[in-house]
RNA sequence: GGUCCGGUAGUUCAGUUGGUUAGAAUGCCAGCCUGUCACGCUGGAGGUCGCGGGUUCGAGUCCCGUCCGGAUCGCCA
């Protein structure tokens, strides 16, 4: 008995040998005497001839196979006759003609087809994953992902790092995103939470003199999902002593790089862009910019703060601001109504209460606001926003908030419906200089921005209690064509400034003791100065395999009312199970 | 929690102003076919129009509710 091949990998090389195969009925093609039929298997597909030539038993059985039956096959690879070859296929150059065929496993007829060009609903491939799963496509996504995280532990075993794995029954914490909870049934009425991240561990990990962790962390946060967000993800979790921001993010553009050799075979260049948050917004309205084309934001505030148009110069007043984008050249593209219904309606889902515009023709302003523009403020407005005939401007004036959120969506959108991006592009830039503290105007308290752990920069700190609005972390985020890959911080390893940390964002001596008690003792026993990074390796898949969505780079994903269709969980339990926990469910009756 | 889009043969979709027996492609089944590779040809089967209610002489089509899927705002590193 001889032994099994890849169906994938037969060429010429591999001619007149004899060969087992075993693998899936992909296709078949009966035509009578004589049936072709692609094999596949994790390789790829082959060709293989049934003749009675060769064996009519064989031919037989091949009559009753259909698709997606498992066979395994004895015969003979042979060269295709020239004017046969398939040049579709790798291994189109040969054929296997089979003397004796065995069925392995028969197939009912599959609830949709494997080798379909055309695109399935989700709900039916998410039901079937195991048969979606088979498809060419999703083979080869999880065969990036593989190679992804192969990439990154070969990466960071040679720079001395130890794969750690930390818990998955942990504390909750209700900071930061809602916990998945699960009872305990040793301590009744009491929970444990799955990570959000492995964020506290890692940081002890540190204290514990490891100085080197990672680890590709499965992370779980009770949240409304979206197409690039998922309740139960991965993140590449990184964590070092004694580095500093600099040498993190050094680190993480390495690895970057190291990746995207390893699976795209593209070069990237080092070191990535770096923009403040500030810079980020004001330029392209995002903290997560997509600089693959251009149509940065426009600020005019100081141009219209005067002007007639109540509407501009109003929301300076108030405090907003004034900004626009140019559409260069595409004036004509859009009439009144697409700007007025169309565009206008975009915006509001950001806020802004409209969109005001302008086209340019013959040098001047046209639209039905370029009368309020004055001699002067209309030359200030086509030097500034470079304005050229058959370009329209779209403005928005409001709270500072508003005016980025909807720009800053609206460039997008103008990008990706003008095909003003470049696809083949991969541009990676960090995010630096980003605020500590948000001010949470429902709990009328400060937040932190990434989490309490983030440590200010050293000029900042001691404007913590005076102006907590003006103190910048000492914090990173990293971004790949408009998705935020992942970000991290140099982590507050003094118990003093921890402290302190805490009393800004409102938290009683007492009640950052009962949450973070552990933390804040092992501040006190030598922990070092540490700081890491943690990187969504769905995402990063979803970038590198070309997807747009997150769920075609996980197994086996939830849908975004947050339910597995695969095996219909969340699912009711019984009586007994909730009794064991004392759990009680009550009828919850608007 | 809000907004928007969708749900019709196994699958992907079409279905006009509310009107007779709900169509196409593909898949499936059967027959024919020795060089196909999206094989071809002939024939056939296949429908709870998501579900419930309402309007109407009459509903796939209009209205209300509901469930499911998707996008997105809020939320969330």
């Amino acid at each position: 008995m001889n032994e099994r091949k890849n169906a994938g990998t037969l060429r010429l090389e591999h001619v007149d040998e004899t060969v087992t195969l075993k693998g899936w009925v992909h296709r078949r093609r009966d035509l009578g005497e004589l049936i072709f039929i692609d094999l596949r298997d994790h390789s790829g597909i082959v060709q293989i001839v049934f003749n009675p030539d060769y064996s009519k038993e064989a031919l037989q059985i091949a009559e009753t196979l259909r698709s997606e039956f498992v066979i395994e096959v004895h015969g003979k690879v042979i060269k295709r006759d020239e004017s046969t070859v398939n040049p579709n296929l790798q291994t189109g150059e040969v054929e296997v003609t089979v003397s004796e065929v065995t069925i392995l496993n028969k197939s009912k007829n599959l609830p949709f087809l494997i080798h379909e060009a055309q695109d399935v609903s989700e709900d039916l491939r998410l039901k079937y994953r195991y048969i979606d799963l088979r498809r060419e496509d999703m083979q080869r996504t999880f065969k990036i992902r593989h190679q992804i995280t192969q990439s990154v532990r070969n990466f960071l075993n040679e720079n001395e790092f130890l794969e750690m794995e930390t818990p998955i029954l942990t504390k909750s914490t209700p900071e930061g995103a809602r916990d998945y909870l699960v009872p305990s049934r040793v301590h009744q009425g009491e929970f444990y939470a799955l990570p959000q991240s492995p964020q506290l561990f890692k940081q002890l990990l540190m204290m514990s003199g490891f100085e080197k962790y990672y680890q590709i962390a499965r992370c779980f946060r009770d949240e409304d999902l979206r197409a690039d967000r998922q309740p139960e993800f991965t993140q590449i979790d990184i964590e070092t002593a004694f580095l500093t921001s600099e040498d993190v993010i050094k680190l993480v553009e390495q690895m970057m790089q190291r990746i995207m050799k390893d699976v795209l075979d593209i070069e990237i260049k080092t070191p990535f862009i770096r923009l403040s948050y500030n810079e980020a917004m004001n330029r392209f309205g995002s903290d997560k910019p997509d600089t693959r084309f251009g149509m940065e934001l426009i600020h005019v505030s100081d141009i219209v703060e005067n002007m007639e148009f109540k509407v501009f110069s109003g929301a300076v007043k108030n405090g907003g601001k004034v900004a626009l984008l140019n559409v260069k050249g595409k004036a004509d593209q859009f009439t009144r109504k697409d700007i007025d219904a169309g565009l206008t309606e975009y915006v509001a889902t950001y806020g802004a209460k409209g969109l005001a515009w302008i086209k340019i023709a013959e040098g001047d302003l046209t639209g039905p606001i370029a009368k309020f523009f004055s001699e002067e403020e209309r030359a200030q407005l086509i030097e500034r926003s470079e304005a050229e005939d058959g370009d329209l401007l779209l403005f928005v004036a409001d709270k500072s908030k508003v005016v980025f959120d909807s720009l800053g969506a609206l460039r997008l959108k103008l990008g990706k419906d003008l095909g003003l991006i470049d696809e083949s592009l991969y541009n990676f830039l960090w995010v630096v200089d980003w605020p500590l503290l948000e001010y949470d105007e429902e709990a009328k308290r400060y937040t932190a921005a990434h989490h309490p752990f983030t440590s200010p920069i050293v000029e900042d700190v001691e404007k913590l209690k005076s102006d907590p609005a003006s103190v910048r972390a000492n914090a990173y985020d990293i971004v790949l064509n408009g998705y935020e890959l992942g970000g991290g911080s140099i982590r507050i390893n003094q118990s003093e400034l921890q402290d302190t940390m805490f009393e800004v964002l409102g938290f009683t001596k007492e009640s950052a003791r009962e949450q973070f008690g552990f933390l804040l003792d092992a501040l006190e026993y030598g922990a070092p100065p540490h700081g890491g990074v943690a990187l969504g390796l769905d995402r990063i898949v979803m970038l590198l395999a070309g997807k747009s969505n997150i769920r075609d780079t996980i197994l086996f994903p939830k849908t975004a009312s947050a339910s597995d269709l695969l095996t219909d969980a969340p699912s009711e339990v019984s009586e007994a199970q909730l009794e064991e926990l004392n759990i009680e469910l009550v009828n919850d009756e608007e």
